[in-house]
RNA sequence: GGCCCGUUCGUCUAGGGGUUAGGACGCAGGAUUUUCAUUCCUGUAACACGGGUUCGAUUCCCGUACGGGCUACCA
C-alpha cells in the first residue's frame, strides 16, 4: 500500500508559518515514501471563510516548493479536494452512521445548550445528559420523523459509548490512551448541512485513502473521537497511522506564536504578505521580507526536528533523504528569528549570483534603477557576503545603483587634508584615463602611485571608499571601482573634492 | 475545573543507565581582511524539583512544579 498524506488547511485568513511546517513534513515523509502529498481546503465553516485564503496557500506552496500531487489547483482523481464541493458526500456518511447506530439527530438549538453550559459547570452534551436532551433517542420515533421531514433544523451527533478506553498509538508520542467516558457526543453534521472538521476529515482521509495523518497537536484531544469514527463506520483496519507534531510558540512569553507576534516583535510569522480588511489586519511575510524560500525550509524543518549529527544546512532533497517522524520532538519549539536571519544569509552567501541576480532585478526596478543582467550580477558578487535580507542589495548597496546620497563626515574631516586634496586631484587624473579598468590593474596602479608620491594606503584609501559609497562599510574599493566603471568612479571622486 | 501532551545551555537541538553531556544560533574575546562583512579560533552556558529502581541515574518508574493543547453546530 502505498502512502498518501494530506495537507488541510482552512482558508480562514493567511496561512500561519506552523502550517507552512506542517505541509513541509508532510511533504517529506510522501516524498520519502514514495507517497503522494495531497492539499485538501477545509472550508466547511462558512462564517470564517477568508476570499484569496485559499490562492495564498497555493501561492505559499508553490514559493516553498512544496508541490501537491493532488488538490485545489493541482489535479487528482479522489475528488473533489475542496470540502464545501463535498456536501452530498458528508450527508450520505451521516446519515449512514445514525443507521448504523452510531449516531444521532438532535434538535437542541445551540441557544438553549449555551444557557445549560453557563447554569451547570462542566455541562457537556454526552452519554450521561443525552436522555434528558432533544434528540432521537430521546424524542418519539413519528416526531423525529416529522421533523427530519420538516427540514430541520437539526444536527448529527456522535454516539460515544462509555467504559472503553481508546488507544491512539501516535507515531511521535506513543500509546496515548482516552476513556470514553469522558468524551462529549461532538455534532458530526451541522444545522446548516455543513459537516464539522470531524466528520468531513473521518470521511475525506478514508476516500482519499490516506494512510498517515500528519498535524498539530491540537488535534490529539479529538483524535479519540475520530477512532471512533473510523471503528463506526468499519473503517478501522484502513484507519491512518497519527503523528502529531509540537506547536511553534512565542520568541519571548507564554503561549503558542500568534499572527499578533508578527506586529509585536517586528518579525514575520506569515510566509507571504496578506492584505487584510484593515491596516491591523495586514501582515508581512517572510518572502517581501527578503527570504529565500530555501532558507524558510531549513529553517522551519528543523524548527522541532533533527535527524541527529551535525549537519545544519540541508537542502529539500536533503531533508528528504534525511526525514523520520521518530526523530520529531515532542516539546514545542520556540521561534527563533536570529536563527531564521543565520540561515538565510547562509542561502544568500551560498547562492549562484544569477540566481541572486533573478531576485536583485525585481527589486532594483522596483526603485526605479536600471541595470543589466551582468551589473545585477557583479552587485551579487561584491554584497552577498554582507547582507541579511535580498532587498540588502539594493538598500544597504544603494550606491551601487546611484549617486552617493549622505557621507560619513566624521571620517572626512580627519582624513581629508590640503596635501591630501592636492594628490587627490592628482589621482583622478589617473583614474579618470586609466586604459585596462579591472580592480586588480586599478588597485595596482592606485597603490603604485600613492607611494610614488609619498603617502600611505592608510591617508587615501579610506576616502577612496568614502567617494565611492559615502560610508566605511563595505565590498573592497577597487571591486567597486571596476562594477562602477571608469567614467562613474571619476565622476564620484570629484564630487568628494567638492564636499567641505 | 476536567482530559491529554510535554520539560537537556537564553534559543533550536544531539545523546542516552557509567560521557570532560556534543553541535548550531546568540553573546563575548581573538586572528585574517588597512573598511564592513565573510572565514577561522577561543570562551560563555543546560539535563525543572522530590522520591524510588539500580553498584550507578540526566537517561527507567512515580509524584510535584512549570509550560502547552483541547474542553463550540471553529478548524
Amino acid at each position: 500500500m502505498s502512502v498518501r498524506v494530506r495537507f488541510a488547511p482552512s482558508p480562514t485568513g493567511a496561512l500561519h508559518i506552523g502550517g507552512v511546517r506542517t505541509a513541509l513534513y508532510n511533504y517529506l515523509f510522501a516524498r520519502q515514501q514514495g507517497g503522494t502529498f495531497i492539499l485538501r481546503i477545509e472550508d466547511t465553516d462558512q462564517a470564517r471563510y477568508v476570499p484569496g485564503a485559499e490562492q495564498y496557500i497555493i501561492e505559499t506552496l508553490k514559493w516553498v516548493g512544496l508541490l501537491p500531487d493532488e488538490g485545489v489547483g493541482f489535479g487528482g482523481d479522489k475528488g473533489p479536494y475542496r470540502q464545501s464541493d463535498r456536501k452530498e458526500i458528508y450527508h450520505k456518511y451521516a446519515h449512514e452512521l445514525v443507521q448504523r447506530g452510531h449516531a444521532y439527530y438532535a434538535f437542541d438549538t445551540p441557544e438553549a445548550l449555551d444557557v445549560r453550559r453557563q447554569s451547570e459547570d462542566n455541562f457537556t452534551y454526552n452519554h450521561l445528559t443525552r436522555n434528558g436532551l432533544s434528540n432521537s433517542l430521546t424524542l418519539p420515533a413519528s416526531e423525529v420523523e416529522s421533523r427530519l421531514q420538516a427540514g430541520g433544523p437539526f444536527v448529527v451527533r456522535l454516539k460515544v459509548e462509555p467504559g472503553r478506553q481508546i488507544h491512539i498509538n501516535d507515531l511521535i508520542r506513543g500509546d496515548v490512551i482516552f476513556q470514553s467516558s469522558e468524551l462529549d457526543d461532538k455534532v458530526l453534521l451541522k444545522a446548516d448541512g455543513m459537516p464539522t472538521y470531524h466528520l468531513a476529515n473521518i470521511v475525506d482521509d478514508h476516500l482519499m485513502e490516506i494512510t498517515h495523518v500528519i498535524r498539530g497537536e491540537e488535534w490529539l484531544p479529538s483524535t479519540a473521537h475520530h477512532v471512533l469514527l473510523y471503528e463506526g463506520f468499519g473503517w478501522s483496519d484502513t484507519m491512518p497511522r497519527f503523528s502529531h507534531l509540537p506547536l511553534i510558540l512565542k520568541p519571548v512569553g507564554n503561549g503558542k506564536l500568534s499572527k499578533r507576534d508578527g506586529a509585536k516583535f517586528g518579525i514575520p510569522v506569515f510566509p507571504l504578505e496578506w492584505t487584510g480588511g484593515t491596516a491591523e489586519e495586514n501582515f508581512s511575510g517572510f518572502r517581501d521580507t527578503g527570504f529565500m524560500p530555501e532558507a524558510v525550509i531549513n529553517f522551519l524543518a528543523l524548527l522541532g526536528w533533527h535527524p541527529g549529527g551535525e549537519q545544519e544546512i540541508f537542502t529539500l532533497e536533503e531533508l528528504v533523504q534525511a526525514f523520520s517522524v521518530d526523530h520529531i520532538s515532542k516539546g514545542g519549539a520556540r521561534f527563533d528569528y536570529e536563527k531564521a536571519k543565520w540561515f538565510n544569509q547562509k542561502y544568500i552567501q551560498a547562492a549562484d549570483n544569477a540566481v541572486l541576480a533573478s531576485y536583485i532585478g525585481p527589486l532594483a526596478k522596483n526603485k526605479g534603477y536600471e541595470a543589466t543582467e551582468e551589473y545585477l550580477q557583479q552587485v551579487a558578487g561584491l554584497m552577498k557576503e554582507r547582507v541579511t535580507f535580498l532587498p540588502d542589495f539594493v538598500e544597504t548597496g544603494y550606491y551601487l545603483f546611484e549617486p552617493v546620497r549622505e557621507y560619513d563626515r566624521e571620517t572626512f574631516q580627519k582624513k581629508w587634508t590640503p596635501a591630501i586634496a592636492v594628490f587627490f586631484n592628482e589621482l583622478i587624473g589617473l583614474v579618470a584615463t586609466f586604459d585596462t579598468f579591472n580592480a586588480l590593474a586599478l588597485e595596482e596602479a592606485v597603490k603604485h602611485f600613492i607611494q610614488e608620491k609619498g603617502f600611505k594606503p592608510g591617508d587615501v584609501l579610506p576616502l577612496l571608499r568614502l567617494a565611492l559609497a559615502g560610508t566605511m562599510k563595505g565590498p573592497a574599493v577597487f571591486d567597486m571601482a571596476a562594477a562602477l566603471g571608469r567614467e562613474e568612479t571619476a565622476r564620484r571622486l570629484r564630487a568628494l573634492t567638492q564636499l567641505q
